[in-house]
DNA sequence: TTTGTGAGAATGAACGTTCTCATTTATAGA
DNA sequence: TCTATAAATGAGAACGTTCATTCTCACAAA
């Protein structure tokens, strides 16, 4: 919402077409994934805004007139990364069930989680998405959306043990749900899942501060 | 080191200036901490890519010709505001003292610094320093200065700790450090401190965590 | 023929930076 | 205490470049 919207207006109409099954569609949706991968490279390197979109369609293979066909502007390709990732969390947050364990659910939850963002990428971005998050409202949309869909998913999550009397928080449970996705965003920003820590030593902190601050009533 | 160095050379040839006592160095440094005001207004606002110089000029009521005159460019405004909250952050560090009780000593140190980082306003600029060290080299060493600083005071608060028997932490110090650092960035990132939670019971979850991972020998 | 696609040059705005030149200022000599 | 002088400062126009975007036109599929 606030890169260069200096330019009057477009002509070259295409951008949203019809969703006819086809040789067409498909190759129409191959360009827009490559399109997407060519722009999070970009990205990656450059930041948002270093990366021009010459950049981008050099790493694309593809003229601007033909890479504008499928993306009206720059911004709409962040915000497509954006909510692109922001479903692959979601997916992510889907796999999730409640087990037998809660410490365990919990934990291992957070941990597949983790390792998504891993396999993703999506780390080297996130720090990017959420910077351009602090001035661009679309992407901050997203990245709300996103973190309301963490919270409310863990906060259910809590009330329904607490409620059970399964768990003993030492806090309420909206402050506990804050504590722990500032946890994981740090873990995810600070790349220790990645290299530096090893996953077998995170879940073990993990699990030492889910049971220090959630005191489950039965022994774990 | 990645900005626009595509212009041959400078002439005005100013920027460091004797270190002459007198009025004219006392109103030289007024105006690098006018610019440097008005340039993290300006950067908050837009990030660091995202402001133009003329945007600073404005916000700092200076012509372009003036504002050159302090900074040879662009990036060394970034650098010189890096360098200034990394020693914000040196200066935060220097306060903890090993009091009696190692825990609250710990405790204390990082709620200090949270107050540190609140009092300077310093979050909003956070986020965007850590995406520009991504990919500026000046930056990113200062970062890593600053994270080094940080990690090897806490290490050695620990080591310190447990050679003298008086913590049992569940995995290596080195491990723990990082995850205390990545809760602290996320707790800064996510303005748990400034809003959302409180910081007494962002206190309590932090103590809590603490005894669980370094699990003191001492009743706390 | 019609329609979707693409390449690549062109466009105009905005950018970081530099230049020119007028004004202010601190201080040395009278 | 009052100039004279050179240095410092500042305003703002100008420069060359890069940017996001659009235009033109040619090709290919249906």
């Amino acid at each position: 919402m606030d890169f260069d919207t200096n330019h009057p207006d477009q002509t070259n109409e295409p951008v949203a077409t019809a969703p006819e099954r086809g040789v067409r569609a498909e190759k129409r949706e191959a360009q827009l994934a490559r399109i997407l991968e060519a722009s999070r490279n970009c990205f990656v390197r450059s930041g948002f805004r270093g990366a021009s979109m010459h950049d981008i369609c050099r790493e694309a293979e593809m003229s601007p007139g033909a890479l504008y066909r499928y993306f009206p502007s720059k911004e709409a390709i962040i915000e497509a990364i954006a909510e692109n990732d922001r479903q692959g969390d979601l997916a992510s947050l889907a796999q999730i069930s409640g087990g037998e364990n809660l410490i365990d659910s919990f934990i291992t939850g957070m941990m597949a989680h983790f390792a998504s963002v891993h396999a993703r990428g999506f780390a080297p971005l996130f720090t990017e998405i959420r910077a351009e998050s602090m001035r661009n409202e679309t992407v901050k949309n997203c990245c709300e959306k996103n973190k309301g869909e963490f919270a409310s998913f863990f906060k259910a999550f809590l009330d329904h043990a607490k409620s059970t009397g399964q768990i003993d928080p030492i806090v309420e449970n909206s402050a506990i749900v804050s504590m722990f996705m500032a946890t994981g965003e740090g873990i995810i920003m600070g790349s220790l899942f990645d290299e530096d820590v090893g996953s077998d030593k995170i879940e073990m902190m993990l699990r030492a501060m889910t049971n220090a601050l959630l005191r489950p009533t039965y022994p774990s």
